[in-house]
DNA sequence: GACTCTTTGTACCGATCGGTACAAAATATG
DNA sequence: CATATTTTGTACCGATCGGTACAAAGAGTC
């Protein structure tokens, strides 16, 4: 048995990272969990026997997991740099939920609490430097790039709160798209009747 | 008496404050508002009997009357627009330390708690607005301006977020100076020896 | 079915939570 | 100084918190 009552551990924790980015991580609680999973308590201990730290450091795992395949590995590999570009902006909408979803390393950040600053950290510097590499393979100085990189990764976490702040998850895709003119990328395939 | 304790009603917000900021709303705890304020529990809630949520507001009503002053009106009043814009990030850059501190209506805009949602929406939108004024009276279209403030105000709350994230302030100050840059706005008398 | 392994439920723990009530202490006023 | 007002401290409340321990229930294997 896989270890986690008949369901996969990346269900539990994509439940599990919900969790967290409504209410942080200290208002994270146990019952909030239970509620988000389906698993008792006493599941959610067998499985994450170190408890809650343990539940949040795996949840960042897998949240740098995802973006190492879906943005970061592109942006670094691929020959036009135009397709990582591109599909930076494309996975960003798709995981932020075209902004519904807020990131929970950014709200992490903005925590007193240390425990998970190296991850954070690491995440974004990883996401800068990939896109730095692809901004540079398009013949920008590096840095210019450097400067550009920061940015855009920067305009997409704002763009994040400013679309929660005014409950408009249009706000994210506008600045997006502000970006991929800038980028001289494709535009979106907008649906108007949204 | 001023019903504070001998002390002002807003220094003692201001301490509240930076325990919201530090904690978030779940995380700020009566305990940490002693200890931040210096008044014991007695204390506390004769001054706001409503409890913790009469804080947070307060709170936020502050900050909103600070930035109304210092921030929003300028931009709306000055009959040059450069005054208006150049007095929006310095008074940007002091009020959150020079990166260093947060923004409280930012981090609580990422909650799924919506008890303070219009507040945060207001502060947000009025910002956005006063700004587009100003870009306006410099020569912009309007459409022109609508965009730029948009990317301005998230552009400051995503450097605000990734500042942290990456735990070096600076990147909030370069953010700033990008956005001077671009509104041919004078530079910072930049220190090089800080 | 017997046995083993995994999952789940639940009682319990000490700690903390926001809030209430009210008395003691401190301060202000005439 | 007497009195009124304000500030502060603290006992108490029910609730929730993260975590521990362990037994019961469920699932897998032969």
């Amino acid at each position: 048995m896989t270890g986690s009552g008949g369901r996969s551990r990346t269900a539990i924790l994509q439940n599990i990272a919900e969790v967290f980015r409504q209410y942080g991580y200290e208002g994270a609680s146990l019952s909030r969990f239970t509620a988000a999973t389906g698993l008792g308590k006493g599941s959610l201990y067998n499985f994450f026997p170190e408890g809650k730290k343990q539940m949040a450091d795996e949840v960042l795992e897998h949240i740098q997991r995802w973006f190492d395949a879906e943005i970061f590995s592109p942006l670094e590999t691929e020959e036009d740099p135009k397709v990582g570009l591109t599909a930076m902006f494309e996975g960003t909408k798709e995981y932020f939920r075209s902004g519904q979803r807020i990131c929970l390393m950014g709200l992490l950040a903005l925590s007193v609490d240390t425990s998970f600053a190296m991850q954070i950290r690491n995440y974004f510097l990883r996401w800068q430097e990939s896109l730095s590499q692809a901004l540079q393979r398009q013949g920008r100085s590096k840095s210019d790039a450097v400067d550009l990189s920061e940015e855009i990764v920067s305009g997409i976490q704002g763009a994040l709160v400013l679309a929660h702040a005014r409950g408009e998850a249009d706000v994210f895709k506008r600045r997006l798209e502000a970006f991929k003119l800038r980028l001289d990328l494709p535009a979106d395939h907008y649906d108007e009747r949204q």
